[in-house]
DNA sequence: GCTAGATAGTCTCACTTGCAACCATTTAGG
DNA sequence: CCTAAATGGTTGCAAGTGAGACTATCTAGC
């Protein structure tokens, strides 16, 4: 459209991996954290559709399911929170509204009565099996722009990242590191 | 300030690339999106010192200076929003901040008076000048554990996604299109 | 020129989320 | 045992954000 002619345009092209790095200009294109996070939001917002529109769950609850759905025993809700990096505050409302849609339920832990672990309901595994594949799926089509090799290295090459980024926590925050 | 993941974190280890992925359970480690933004999530909160503790700046007003930094000449808000992927109204919010603060100023267009042009004063220039190169090492920090050709690799990786993303959007919402 | 539809930017509202206080329970120390 | 500190989980509150209404301005079509 006639739109396009405007300043605004610019289809935020990726990093062209042509010119050099300007040294006294941040390229906020070029700059990592952004790109993560610009990222990030849009893959979100592509698999969004799966379990928002189609199933009804947002991304904490998702995450809950996700977690049980991964693991076969039951968990606490703070190793969810811990696993998914959520605060405990948001994986505690979202149980809640699931364990109002039947879709998990919970169990007194006699061993320690403070905590209660968690499992999906019949319900809830029949949503899970339904639901990942989909997700899955939709990951497929936006990797479908890389070989197996490169998807390959980005794994790894995030791996790696996450790894470091650990280790720079730990050196920082070495008391809340107790929390293992 | 908002977007702060959990300091606790429990060692949630990368992908091990050893173990083949299950072909009936979902590993959300290994999960694209979730990793995604667990990572951006890390990596911002990591940065976030910077312009937050040091300089004041939230991360829609530290995006307004970015962009404006970046670019020598004024632009409009809606290009922010546009280049930042950031909701108008966010980046209209930072944008008052800063004139308050005195960081940016704006400049009537004659030719289009809805729109304002917006530019960094001296003083927003200052800050922006000290504040990217800590920005930069920061960044440098967290890819240290990459060699130059593994960071390359993870920009060209990174890029490509990028890419497919703006066509699989293009493709399915034809008329949001229209919004860029 | 005038009206209808776009567009830039602001503002209100509702919702989400992090924080921190809180309750219940467990554990450690005396 | 009894108290103090830690821990799992919930909840009230405040801050930030997106959606969408609204104002002012611009553009197209008649």
């Amino acid at each position: 459209m006639a739109r396009t002619s405007t300043p605004i345009a610019l289809k935020t092209r990726p990093a062209d991996a042509a010119s050099p790095r300007l040294k006294s200009r941040l390229d906020l294109f070029r700059f990592l954290p952004f790109r993560l996070n610009r990222l990030a939001a849009e893959v979100s917002s592509a698999l969004a559709v799966e379990y928002q529109e189609r199933h009804g769950l947002d991304i904490p609850a998702w995450r809950v399911i996700a977690t049980l759905g991964f693991r076969n025993d039951a968990c606490s809700a703070q190793f969810i929170s811990q696993c998914t990096r959520t605060h405990k505050s948001t994986i505690s409302r979202a149980v809640t509204t699931l364990l109002n849609d039947g879709l998990i339920e919970r169990v007194e832990n006699e061993a320690d009565r403070r905590e209660f672990r968690l499992q999906l309901t019949r319900k809830g595994r029949t949503l899970y099996e339904e639901l990942f594949p989909q997700l899955l799926r939709r990951e497929d089509e936006i990797l479908a722009c890389l070989t197996a090799a490169e998807r390959k290295q980005l794994s790894a090459l995030l791996g790696k990242i996450e790894a470091s980024l650990d280790l720079i926590q730990t050196s920082q925050e070495a008391d809340a590191k107790q929390a293992y």
